[in-house]
DNA sequence: GCAAAACATTATTTTTTTGTCAAGATTGGT
DNA sequence: ACCAATCTTGACAAAAAAATAATGTTTTGC
């Protein structure tokens, strides 16, 4: 279980969107800049962010990246859901085994667990958004923490 | 945010052992037929699983895999974490960009979504065991939507 | 003791994911 | 009109993950 250099990148990069003034914008070369990566990677990954439609750009000089919605609008799953090109859904029937779809069609133990996990991933990024990242460490942690500390009663009460 | 390859058949091969009856055991073969992999994909897989101390072998004719510990005290989250190679913690050091380790070090606001969800997921398996998965299919959906449950909650309060 | 059945371990191949390159298209300034 | 800066897009290459193959070791039953 974990997070993909696209997902991350990505939602890296709109975080450089979201820190930016209104009216400001930023180019492939800046946003490469800022994360670390390629011009070409940033290339790839603002265009998958544009055709999803999280942000607009314009071409040209002074040309760029802005978002399309405000950061406050916008909540990580739906992020996330663009950047993991959609493989998250339909599980059992893209089985990487010999058989079509898993051997435990009609009655299956796993498929709660896999499809659980993906929903409570899923509910847990539905409640941040992009104006919640901006801010600094500290504050997005406390952030985190208060979706955390509700997982923590519950263990505390099974024990 | 998915569940590897690996992750997901180590898990269903354990849950397999942990159907049989005391004293009994699988083969290899018997392990790879009825999840619908391969001889070798399953053993890879079990070595692992060996490795870690989640099953014993025995070797020779009659031989096969066991668990080694009862089902009900394995907690699906030790078993992730050996089957997904440890990567998880240390994430901000093994960046995959240009720099050495993330550019936003000392005060980073993906860092906490980054390890938090790991903890939400981490927490979440926690809380399951094998024992757990051996049900019908709507049994484990019931006992996993307990867990959801909490979040619902949180969600419609937050609305 | 020997052969068959089974696990153990490392190496190789295949597939998937990730990242790069290059050619094209659009805009703004001069 | 021209040029330079910029996004767009498909093809390509490198890296990582997954699956397979190959070889070796141990045990049982005869
Ligand atoms: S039926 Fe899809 S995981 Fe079992
Ligand atoms: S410092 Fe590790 S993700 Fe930013």
């Amino acid at each position: 279980m974990k997070i993909s250099a696209q997902e991350e990148y990505g939602l890296r990069c709109l975080v450089q969107l979201a820190n930016l003034q209104p009216g400001e914008s930023l180019t492939l070369p800046q946003i490469a800049e800022r994360e670390g990566i390629s011009t070409a990677n940033a290339g790839k990954l603002m265009w998958l962010l544009n055709k999803a439609g999280f942000v607009h750009s314009t071409r040209g000089t002074k040309g760029g990246y802005f978002l399309a919605r405000p950061a406050s609008e916008v909540r990580l799953n739906e992020v996330i859901k663009v950047l993991d090109q959609d493989v998250l859904n339909k599980h059992c029937e893209s089985y990487t085994g010999v058989l079509d779809s898993c051997v435990h069609n009609g009655d299956c133990g796993i498929r709660p667990v896999i499809v659980g996990l993906h929903e409570i991933v899923e509910n847990a990024l539905s409640q941040i958004t992009l104006a919640q990242l901006v801010g600094t460490e500290s504050s997005v942690d406390a952030m985190f923490h208060q979706i955390k500390g509700i997982h923590r009663t519950l263990e505390a009460q099974r024990i």
